[in-house]
DNA sequence: TCGGCTATGTACGTTGGCGTACATAGCGGA
DNA sequence: TCCGCTATGTACGCCAACGTACATAGCCGA
C-alpha cells in the first residue's frame, strides 16, 4: 500500500515538477535515529520532515509523564503540519519510532510554497485531512478495541510505512506508544507469535503472516488506509497529477 | 471562555469586515433540532455550518453500529472542514447534540473565500489545527482517563459552547457520544449529582458547581481549552458585528 | 385517570487491563 | 568467560467498565 520500493516520500512525489524543483534547494537528507525527539511538545517548529524510510510517532505527554500516540507518519506524510496551519507549535512530541532517513527543510520555505496556492496547497490540505482522520480513528480505537487488535493495527500501520517487514522495537517502546503496560504488549505479542503472525526476538519483530495480522486487526486499520488512498492517491508508475483523481 | 453572551460564531466574528460582507450574502440562519443528522459519514458535504447557540458532535460509527465522539463543535468552530481541506467528505457523522441555531452557507462559497488566501484562510487553517488537537485529546483521554473524568470534561466542553448552564440530554445519548454503556453514565452522573456538581432531571442536566466540575475533570479539558485560545484568540469586546444574531 | 413508553436506578457476574513483583534469558563489555 | 544490563515472560490480586437483567419513576396521550 504505502510500500512502493521507491524509497521516497509520497507527498514530495505528488508535487508538480516546478514545486519539487523549488523545494529541492532546501531539502537535506538527514538520518533519523531510533527514539530521537524530532520536536518536543509545545516547542516552535522551524524544520519540517518528509520521512523516506523511517516512521515517526506523534505522542501526547500527560502531566504524569505517561504517553499516548495520536498518529504515526511515514513516507506517506509530513512531520510538522502546524507550520502550515499557522500555529507553528504542536501539542505533540514527535519521536522516531523506526530509524531511517528523512528529507528536512526549513518550515518557512514550505509555508511559502503553500502560500503559492497551487497543487502543493491542495496536497498539503488533503494530507492534513488524512492525518485528522487517522487521529480520530486512534480515538475510536482506544475506546472500542482491545489491546490485541490495537497491536495488530499498530504493527500493520508501521510496516506499511517501512521498506521491509520487520521493525526494531522493544515491547517497552510499543507500550509507550499505545499507552499501555509493557506486560500487556508481551502478552498480546505472545499470542500473535503463537498464532504464527509474527516472530519476536529481543527488540526485533518480523511480520510472518500479514493477511492473518489484517484479520486479527480491528476495522480501524482498513478505515485509515482507505481514507489515505482516497485523499492522497499517488501514481506508483508515472508522474501524473494525483489531484486529477476525483 | 467560549461563552460571551453575544450569540454569534467566533470564527465569523474573527473575519475581516470585507470577508464577512462577502459571506453575508450566502449565510442563512437555520434551526438545529436535537439529534438531527447534519451530515452522514461518507456523504459529500455541500453546506457548511457556523453554530451559534447549538453544539454539534462529530461521531465515528463502527461496523457494529456503536459510536464514539471524536470532537464537538459549537460557536467556536465550523461544521464541514473537509470542504476546506479538499476531501469534501468526512468519515464522521455530524449530529446536533444541543439544539439551537446555526448559520449555514454553501460549501463552495466558503471554499472560494478560503482561496482568496487572506485572513480568512489563516483563521480557517488555525481552526483546523485546533480541531485536530481536540481530536487528539479525545484519543488520549479515551486511553488514560476514567468515565467520571471524561463525563466532567464532556459536560464542561458542552456548556462552554452554550448560552446557559444546562443541557437537554438523556444519559443514553451521552453514552452514545462517549462510546460507553448507558448504565456507566447513570453511575457517573449520580456521583456528580451527589457531590453537588450537577443536577439531573430526566433529560436535563444543570451544572451547579462549575469549579468543582473542573477539579473533577482530567487535564484534557484545560489542555484543549488553552490550545483553542492560543490558536483562535477572539476579541470578546469586539464592536457591533453585522452577522451577530441579536 | 390510567396505561404505556421512556428515562433512570440498581444489581451481579465477567473480563480486560492495571499495578506489582519477580523469574528467565539474551547480549555486550570487561 | 563471566558479569551485568536490558528485554521478555509469568503470576496474582484489583478495579473499571462491560453485558445483562430487571426495578422504579416521570411524562404524555387516550
Amino acid at each position: 500500500m504505502f510500500k512502493d520500493g521507491k524509497r521516497s516520500n509520497h507527498i514530495l512525489d505528488s508535487l508538480p515538477a516546478e514545486a519539487r524543483e523549488r523545494l529541492a534547494a532546501y531539502l537535506e537528507l538527514v538520518p533519523m535515529p531510533l527514539a530521537a525527539v524530532i520536536h518536543e511538545a509545545g516547542a516552535p517548529q522551524t524544520q519540517v520532515y518528509f520521512p523516506i524510510d523511517c516512521v515517526v510517532s506523534l505522542l501526547y505527554v500527560l502531566e504524569d509523564g505517561s504517553t499516548a500516540e495520536v498518529a504515526i507518519v511515514g513516507n506517506d506524510g509530513i512531520v510538522g503540519m502546524p507550520v502550515i496551519t499557522g500555529g507553528s507549535k504542536s501539542p505533540h512530541r514527535a519521536i522516531v519510532q523506526a530509524a531511517g532517513t528523512a528529507l528536512r527543510m526549513p518550515a518557512r520555505a514550505l509555508r511559502e510554497e503553500f502560500e503559492r496556492a497551487g497543487a502543493t496547497q491542495q496536497i498539503l490540505l488533503r494530507y492534513s485531512q488524512a492525518l485528522m482522520m487517522q487521529i480520530g480513528q486512534t480515538a475510536v480505537c482506544n475506546r472500542h478495541h482491545n489491546l490485541d487488535q490495537q497491536l495488530c493495527r499498530w504493527l500493520l500501520m508501521s510496516i506499511d510505512r517501512l521498506p521491509g517487514s520487520d521493525l526494531s522495537m522493544t515491547q517497552e517502546l510499543i507500550a509507550n506508544m499505545l499507552g499501555v503496560r509493557r506486560e500487556g504488549v508481551t502478552e498480546a505479542a505472545g499470542k500473535l507469535q503463537h498464532a504464527g503472525a509474527i516472530r519476536y526476538q529481543r527488540g526485533r519483530i518480523t511480520v510472518l503472516d500479514r493477511p492473518l495480522l489484517e484479520r486479527l486487526s480491528c476495522e480501524c486499520y482498513e478505515a485509515v488506509r482507505s481514507e489515505y488512498i482516497r485523499l492522497l492517491p499517488w501514481d506508483t508508475t508515472a508522474s501524473a497529477n494525483p489531484l486529477a483523481v476525483a
